[in-house]
DNA sequence: ATTGTTGCAAAGTGTTTGCACAAAC
DNA sequence: GTTTGTGCAAACACTTTGCAACAAT
């Protein structure tokens, strides 16, 4: 997420936190604006820690509520993986990415892709069913790239 | 997993554990007959508790013990959500399907989908890469069938 | 006999919660 | 001043591990 969108997507979820009714309190601001900054996945522990680190507050309990609060309304992406949960920003525009793990590095990279996301629409009318999200990760490896034969 | 299935998989998984070294004990032997039984996803706990229903033997430990060691070898397939991991078997001929969440429910429904997975097929075209697995989790809710009129 | 396996209970993680105080509105 | 948010520590849920007894080879 680069700067102008970290921008719209700190602004968007104190529309929302102040619409449901929250405060904007020093805590869950905190970890708002930290979460703004990040590409990609950060554990809870990771998000606590980086707080103290850099003089903010951020006790343990509060971020992990301050992250609840957000995944409730929609504001974070939570993944479940080897019994710890990590989170990511939604981008309000709706746009969305995936994650590939690499099999060598255990690197987490982003990706998306349209016909994959044709595909899941597809599903929701072949079960039957409305599809409210959706959670994807492939593994894989690069293929070393051939020279650029033109 | 109907029954032939069924039974391949423990044929396999015994064939695969002897290869590895290890024997044929009744806790772990109670794991893999219980998972081939099994269409869908369980939990650690489910599994000691199913067994201790049936009087086999199955404390925790050896449950969770018996899941890392199939993992380990392949064996079955573990995923992850809100804090508990859960297993089934990996059919050896190579089907698989993913797992479709209920909002309201929580139950998890298997589904394949010859779609999706072209999409994901393409994906590795598209990034420059081997897709080695994939681990898919949708989460949805059951449209209320219009009552049948006639 | 050897070495893998079990069960128990204790120890680990990661996450949640009760409570009293502080902060936002 | 009312209600939400915070921090601490205790409680939790799930999983792992040390150890002595046990079972498969």
């Amino acid at each position: 997420m680069n700067d102008p969108a970290s921008k719209r997507w700190i602004q968007h979820s104190n529309d929302v936190l102040r619409r449901a009714g929250l405060r904007a309190s020093a805590g869950r601001t905190a970890v708002v604006e930290l979460l703004s900054r990040q590409t990609c996945l950060l554990t809870a522990q990771e998000i606590a820690d980086q707080l103290r680190a850099d003089g903010s507050a951020g006790s343990t309990a509060t971020v992990y509520r301050a992250l609840e609060t957000l995944h409730e309304l929609g504001l974070v992406r939570r993944f479940d993986a080897e019994g710890t949960a990590r989170y990511e920003p939604v981008d309000p525009s709706g746009d969305h990415h995936h994650h590939i793990v690499l099999d060598e590095t255990g690197d987490v990279v982003p990706f998306d892709d349209a016909e994959l996301e044709r595909a899941i629409a597809g599903i929701g009318r072949r079960l039957g069913l409305v599809v409210t999200g959706h959670e994807i990760i492939l593994r894989g490896r690069l293929i070393e790239e051939p020279p650029e034969s033109d």
